[in-house]
DNA sequence: AGCACGCCGACT
DNA sequence: GTCGGCGTGCTC
């Protein structure tokens, strides 16, 4: 795993590049920038590299940093100083401990995400890598071995509460912020101890980047029987039948027996045990899947892909139902024979049970499933595996843009107009979309964007423009469902209608008469409920109010597992839990009530007027716990239930056959959203819904209720007219100046004080304006006001598109102007407004 | 993160 | 007058 070129990893050094043409003797590089693990460093840092150690460009460093030794990441190397830094300011680089991380072009990438975004290396860094590759030196406290002979009852309580801690400790030693949370006042309690010579506090140099290991036990056969005991011979009989070889452990287990024994065994040289390398992954039994026969439009999609050698954006603008899960996977197949690796992402593993089943079934063990709900550990495998020169298929969310593979042959992203694919939470606010772009120009690959309703973005790139004939991205459709199925029919129910005639159901008749006739059929239907804001409440029927979060501006969700479970309140924002009250805390009425979602309100008219339809509720709620989708899913596939109920989660990845009806509940609160990407959303959310009715034999329908049966966005789903919707909107768009007509940026401010916030959003946003930054909207507060006790503001920028966001110097206009009691960042293309 | 430096309240 | 709380700032 060694680097092939070190001068690949050298980012955009300034002047004269670094190679090893040039310069042919590592000793003429004496220093190291490196990027330190260090929260609040984001900056780099010089050190010297000791004579007689080799550094390259992308090693993972020990080094001083203070008092203590932190994990490091070698950005370059330089022939000098930099100016203002003298040479006994410079401390050594301690040890080299991890190299060859990296694929070439890897920092390339990283180093154009941290531009573009305007975003920290280090923070890019840290998103890209997995947790634990850096490690740095731990406090830790140990308890001393001869106790002192002073009584323990000398001690103050604090004291005394530390030292049971210790002692119930089997190594005799705890970190200091482990310590720290057992006890208030630990700070003092410690002190004492340590005065008392009771314990010792050390620094724990950081361990090098370890993977887990574990005691393989091999069969060597060397001595003979006789010369062995009869537990001795009953091991490696045991051993023997299992193929010669097993984990220590498990060999143990099955014995029943002792490790002295097996070390015996090894003593007389029957066996040799070695500590070997495992890498913890997720394993599924999956059976062994064959390629399909592809229909005429998947070949000629195909033909157009497999040839593809260099970088290439593609749009596969695939019709639901039309098979663009096995063009990627024949798509992959050859690069795999070739030696060569693809990168799949999809929008949310959990989501997508099925593409990820059907991937592992057709490529085996070649496939590792990244994502950021796996564990620390698993992460680290999964990345180390990466490593290993083989080829992989890795499929995971946004994060494993930055899967470190050598030798990419193709980028998929699949369902990719799907808004999870942008980060906007911690720094880089990055759209996989766009790092994927550059991914595949470094790699000189193929990427292929898959969808039923391409992001309008993407469209437009695939649209030839007045100064280009030939589109940037090459346009792939794939208009017919496989077997030619018919895309299921759209019936329009204008519910202002049915309340004129007196149905006061949340079903319309048609949708009843639906429901009523899947019972007899046997078949299966969706349930689809648009909800705004979050699940169940607790409001009170006397005063009309929600019970609010302390700390956000937003209504707690009422959870209640299992009706014999005391209810709780929650706060989805900053995480605020308790218990559920009583009496209102606004007018103190007894009469609090939970708000049931709209789920739940749907699952309980369905149980009222169809007492014969089986419900299962598919939301947030009932999805939350590990394993619950994909249990929910197979309940429902087994036909334990013919109505499936649920929110947006039933748009994506949901490939079931039977069902033949999709039922939207009410498609208004889905048209009437703010933002500027309202219609492309309810357009996209509708189209996809829709599109699971029908996948089988049987052919689908779709009943989708609204108030507004007359909006552009019901009238082009219904028509499933994907391309004038798409090119109405675009008009739309450059009408009004938005992307991808223009480029904007969101400033986003939050800070404890009301006041300080928005006083400083009123300043900064007035300053943009002076220095005619683009088109300046706002401030604005949030549409979530407060989270977490932080007043949340923003401002919008809208920049012409030949301007680039990361050109503007938001050092100088911005952030010099935000006190450290606000914290700003910049959300470039944003997609999510607050 | 960890540690030093530095500024305010309760003790000798 | 000093000890020790933890707020702020720095680490090549």
């Amino acid at each position: 795993m060694r680097l092939s070129d070190s001068s690949t990893h050298t980012p955009d050094l300034p002047g004269v590049a670094e190679r090893r043409s040039l310069y042919p003797a590592a000793a003429t590089f004496p220093w190291v920038e490196a990027l330190v693990d260090c929260p609040n460093a984001t900056e780099s840092y010089i050190y010297r590299i000791p004579n007689g150690m080799a550094v390259e460009p992308g090693d993972i460093l020990s080094v001083p940093f203070g008092a203590q030794q932190m994990g490091a990441l070698a950005v370059r190397r330089l022939m000098q100083l930099p100016e203002g830094l003298s040479v006994d300011e410079v401390r050594p680089v301690e040890a080299v401990v991890g190299h060859g991380f990296f694929p070439p072009g890897y920092w390339d990438l990283l180093q154009r995400v941290a531009t573009a975004y305007c975003t920290p290396l280090m923070q890019v860094v840290r998103t890209a890598l997995p947790p634990g590759l850096l490690r740095r030196s731990q406090r830790r406290i140990r308890i001393s071995d001869p106790a002192p002979l002073a009584p323990d009852d000398t001690l103050s309580p604090v004291a005394q509460t530390l030292l049971t801690v210790l002692r119930q400790s089997a190594t005799g030693d705890y970190t200091w912020t482990y310590l720290k949370r057992q006890s208030p006042r630990a700070n003092q309690g410690l002190r004492e101890l340590i005065q008392g010579g009771w314990v010792r506090s050390y620094l724990e140099p950081p361990k090098a980047v370890r993977p887990k290991q574990r005691q393989a036990v091999t069969l060597t056969g060397a001595s003979p029987l006789s010369d062995l005991s009869p537990r001795q011979r009953e091991v490696l009989e045991v051993l023997r039948r299992q193929g010669g070889e097993l984990w220590l452990q498990d060999l143990l287990q099955r014995c029943q027996t002792s490790s002295s024994v097996v070390q015996g065994l090894e003593k007389k040289g029957s066996v040799t045990i070695q500590r070997r390398e495992v890498l913890r992954r997720e394993m599924t039994a999956t059976t062994a899947d064959q390629p399909q026969t592809l229909t005429s439009d998947q070949a000629r999609v195909l033909a157009a892909i497999a040839p593809l050698r260099h970088y290439q954006s593609i749009l596969l603008h695939g019709v639901t139902g039309s098979g663009k899960t096995e063009v990627y996977l024949q798509a992959i197949a050859p690069l795999l024979q070739a030696g060569k690796s693809a990168l799949v992402l999809v929008p949310e593993i959990g989501l997508t049970p099925q593409l990820t089943d059907r991937v592992r079934a057709r490529f085996g063990d070649r496939v590792l499933v990244y994502h950021s709900a796996l564990s620390d550990g698993e992460r680290y495998d999964t990345w180390r595996q990466m490593l290993t020169p083989q080829p992989f298929v890795v499929i995971g969310t946004r994060s494993a843009i930055f899967a470190p593979l050598h030798q990419l042959g193709l980028i998929v992203l699949d369902e990719e107009h799907d808004g999870s694919f942008k980060q906007d939470q911690p720094a880089p606010c990055y759209h996989a979309r766009t790092v994927a772009q550059w991914r595949a120009q470094i790699s000189d690959c193929p990427l292929l964007l898959g969808s039923a309703t391409p992001a309008l973005e993407s469209w437009h790139r695939a649209q030839p423009t007045d100064s280009q004939s030939v589109a940037e991205t090459l346009y792939l459709s794939l208009p017919q469902r496989i077997h030619a199925r018919p895309q299921p029919p759209i019936q329009v129910v204008d519910m202002r209608q049915e309340l004129r005639q007196g149905n006061r159901s949340i079903f319309s008749r048609s949708l009843q008469e639906a429901l009523t006739a899947l019972r007899d059929r046997r078949q299966q239907g969706l349930l689809f409920i648009h909800r705004r804001g979050h699940s169940s409440f607790l409001s009170c029927r006397a005063c009309g109010e929600a019970v609010h979060c302390p700390h956000c501006d937003i209504s707690l969700t009422y959870h209640q597992p299992t009706p014999e479970a005391t209810p709780t309140l929650r706060c989805h924002y900053c995480g605020y839990a308790q218990r559920s009250p009583s009496l209102c805390p606004t007018c103190d009425s007894p009469y609090l009530k939970p708000f049931g979602s709209g789920t739940q309100r749907v699952v309980e008219a369905v149980e009222q007027q169809f007492p014969d339809l089986r419900c299962i509720r598919f939301d947030s709620d009932t999805t939350r716990t590990k394993g619950a989708h994909r249990a929910l899913l197979e309940r429902f596939a087994q036909g334990d239930a013919e109505l499936l109920v649920g929110t947006q989660m039933l748009t994506k990845g949901i490939d079931l056959p039977q069902v033949t009806l999709v039922g939207v509940v009410a498609a208004d609160g889905l048209l009437h959203l703010s933002d500027y990407r309202a219609g492309e959303r309810a357009f996209q959310v509708l189209l996809q819904v829709a599109g699971r009715a029908g996948r089988g034999d049987e052919p689908g329908r779709v009943i989708l209720q609204t108030y507004s049966p007359a909006h552009a966005v019901v009238q082009a789903v219904q028509r499933h007219q994907y391309d004038r919707f798409a090119s109405e909107e675009l008009h739309q768009r450059q009408l009004g100046f938005y992307p991808p007509y223009c480029r904007l940026v969101l400033l986003r401010l939050s800070g404890p004080d009301a006041a300080l916030v928005k006083q400083t959003a009123t300043a900064i946003a007035e300053r943009l304006r002076t220095a005619e930054m683009g088109q300046v909207l706002g401030p604005a507060p949030a549409a979530i006001a407060r989270v977490a006790r932080r007043f949340r503001w923003q401002i919008l920028l809208k920049f012409p598109l030949d301007v680039a966001p990361h050109t503007v110097d938001w050092e100088g206009l911005v952030r010099s102007h935000c006190p450290p009691q606000v914290s700003l960042t910049l959300d470039i293309d944003p997609l999510n407004f607050w």
